[in-house]
DNA sequence: GCCGTTTTCGGCCCGACTGTTTTCAGTCG
């Protein structure tokens, strides 16, 4: 039983409560641990089984007892006697966007529909007409949000977010009327997936802003459309919401609208215990309106030190905030290369050269070619032959380029077994060595754990590239014991990727925050297989600011020299 | 069910939009 586990049996009782109407700060209090359980970092089974239960935001005796009965036993009573008394239907029918659980409760009683297909069924039939409350939109709006349930609309990654934001962005930007815009939700909290994407507009005159926005040529739906707030579907199902505030409560809109919900709460009955009032105009004493042009002003207010965005989930940041002992995080301006590229020596798309111009370009001062092994045929990996003449191009290279060096590199393959993929005579050559898997990612979590384990401990491994093997929409990461594999990495002074590829993000930022907290130092490095890829180290940096790092954190802030000492050591 | 620089009881964030019963409950973020 994982986190995850733990905190869908939690979502589940929330769910349920709430069609049984019972009291709403009951149920908010069961998805608050929900939300915040997923967050953590370390195992629970891990607390639970070394018996260090440590404080968690919104979990009491009562939940930190649930969650013990759940680990301990792999099942909740209180939730099996819950379950009993709700046909499981319900819990589908709540699903479905525009119903909650006052339509789910209503359509049990009146007209017994008990799951998604007695719902669909009921409908054909036109049942729902003239059930209290409930008329032809309504009917439409559960139709639509059937259909929409059906297509199973993931979370989008981040990147896919992204680009979504940015056509909306350009769309925007060119009226006269817009004076500014922001991104806001999770994506700016840069979150690895984004469900939907929240755009921030100053303008003063937000009609014309409106009807602008659900007007954009990739507009596939309009699902609201107010005053100051609107909320469209793209043609490739995408939910964008898009509100409109004047200058002044720029900073108090931001604050709101870039959330998380938990936050927003923590931060909003901080503010009622200091006689404020926060909502997305501004921050109130009375009805006197006292700070909310910029987010800094209002933290101020609060008594607090600014906190970015991506620290912003209630996991103990407010906390440091209000005693000033936040760290600093990792910004794009503290990388000075990057350590894991490929080039047409194997599977990439430029030469050395075109890669080491390019990454001079991006700003760097470093990079290390780390092509494939011999064993990885499907990428043309390298054979010992071939690595001299490799070696004998960098060195040529390194003696025209200025101020910037080319370190000779390999991603090597672990076998199936552990073992490398060249032999310690050819390994000490390389100036970089970068280990990974990639085959038998179906073995046992023992295996995978063994051989990891096996690569921290050859001497001349320094870092470990995707450490998980997820591959998003493509492949689970594998089952290791990440405890185990970090306690390797740190006594064998081992590194370990963040995998800024975006379908990657290999480690995540729950494992990377996991890693810190335990001395394991880390790497953020693209994976690029040509120039423009190099750009990607953006969602490396996301998924590093999420976990807290910090400069220091990260061996590839380091110069050179002292990267190479680094990871000698 | 949680939580405490008003505390161990009595509070618990705040507002926009929709559809409908035309004043407000339900849903959403």
């Amino acid at each position: 039983m994982g986190n995850f586990e733990v905190a869908k049996i939690f979502r589940d009782i929330a769910k349920i409560l709430e069609i049984k109407e019972d009291n709403p700060f009951r149920i908010r209090a069961y998805e608050r641990a929900a939300q915040n359980i997923e967050g953590l970092s370390e195992d629970l089974e891990e607390y639970v089984r070394k018996d260090t239960f440590p404080k968690i935001p919104g979990i009491g005796k009562d939940l930190e007892n649930k969650i013990k009965e759940i680990i301990n036993t792999g099942r909740l009573k209180f939730y099996e006697d819950l379950k009993k008394t709700l046909p499981q239907g319900l819990l589908d029918i709540g699903n479905i966007p525009s119903v909650g659980p006052k339509t789910t409760k209503l359509l049990y009683e009146k007209l017994k529909i008990k799951s998604l297909t007695d719902l669909e069924k009921a409908i054909a039939k036109n049942k729902l007409q003239g059930i209290f409350g409930i008329k032809e939109k309504t009917i439409e709006n559960i139709q639509k949000g059937i259909a929409l349930l059906k297509r199973g609309k993931e979370r989008m990654t981040l990147a896919q977010a992204m680009a979504v934001a940015e056509e909306f962005q350009d769309a925007l930007k060119k009226l006269s009327e817009v004076k500014k815009m922001a991104f806001a939700g999770s994506l700016r909290r840069q979150k690895e997936t984004v469900r939907d994407v929240d755009i921030l507009v100053i303008s003063d005159k937000p009609s014309k802003v409106m009807s602008a926005f659900i007007r954009i040529p990739s507009v596939k739906d309009i699902l609201a459309e107010g005053a100051t707030k609107s909320s469209v579907r793209t043609k490739s199902d995408v939910q964008v919401d898009c509100r409109v505030v004047e200058s002044k409560s720029f900073g108090a809109a931001l604050l709101y609208f870039t959330g998380s919900k938990n936050f927003n709460i923590k931060l909003r009955q901080l503010a009622i215990r200091k006689g404020l009032k926060i909502n997305e105009y501004g921050v109130f004493r009375k009805n006197t309106f006292v700070a909310g042009r910029t987010e800094e002003e209002i933290f101020k207010k609060l008594g607090m030190v600014y906190i970015e965005p991506e620290m912003r989930e209630d996991t103990g940041e407010i906390e440091l905030a209000l005693k000033n002992e936040l760290p600093k995080l990792i910004a794009t301006k503290d990388l000075k290369g990057d350590l894991h590229v490929h080039s047409s020596w194997s599977d990439g798309n430029n030469s050395i050269e075109e890669m080491a111009q390019a990454a001079k370009e991006f700003g760097y001062s470093y990079i290390a070619i780390t092509d494939h092994s011999q064993s990885l045929r499907v990428a043309s990996g390298l054979k010992v032959a071939d690595l001299k003449k490799k070696k004998q191009e960098i060195e040529k290279l390194n003696k025209r380029l200025k101020n910037f060096r080319v370190l000779y590199g390999t991603e090597v393959d672990i076998d199936s077994d552990g073992k490398i993929d060249y032999k310690d005579s050819v390994l000490k050559e390389f100036d970089i060595v970068v280990a990974a898997i990639h085959t038998g990612f179906k073995q046992t979590k023992a295996q995978l754990t063994r051989r990891l384990v096996a690569a921290c401990k050859n001497k001349y491994v320094q870092i470990l590239a995707h450490p998980t093997g997820r591959l998003w929409g493509v492949r689970d990461p594998y089952d290791i014991d990440f405890e185990e594999l970090l306690k390797v990495a740190r006594d064998t002074n081992t590194h370990l990727e963040i995998n800024a590829f975006p379908d990657r993000l290999d480690l995540n930022d729950l494992h990377a925050r996991r890693a810190r907290e335990s001395g394991v130092k880390l790497v953020i490095s693209t994976d690029a297989h040509e120039t423009s890829q190099l750009s990607v180290v953006q969602f490396g940096l996301a998924v590093a600011r999420r976990a807290w790092l910090r400069k220091e954190d990260v061996i590839n802030t380091l110069s050179c020299e002292a990267l190479l000492k680094e990871v000698r050591k």
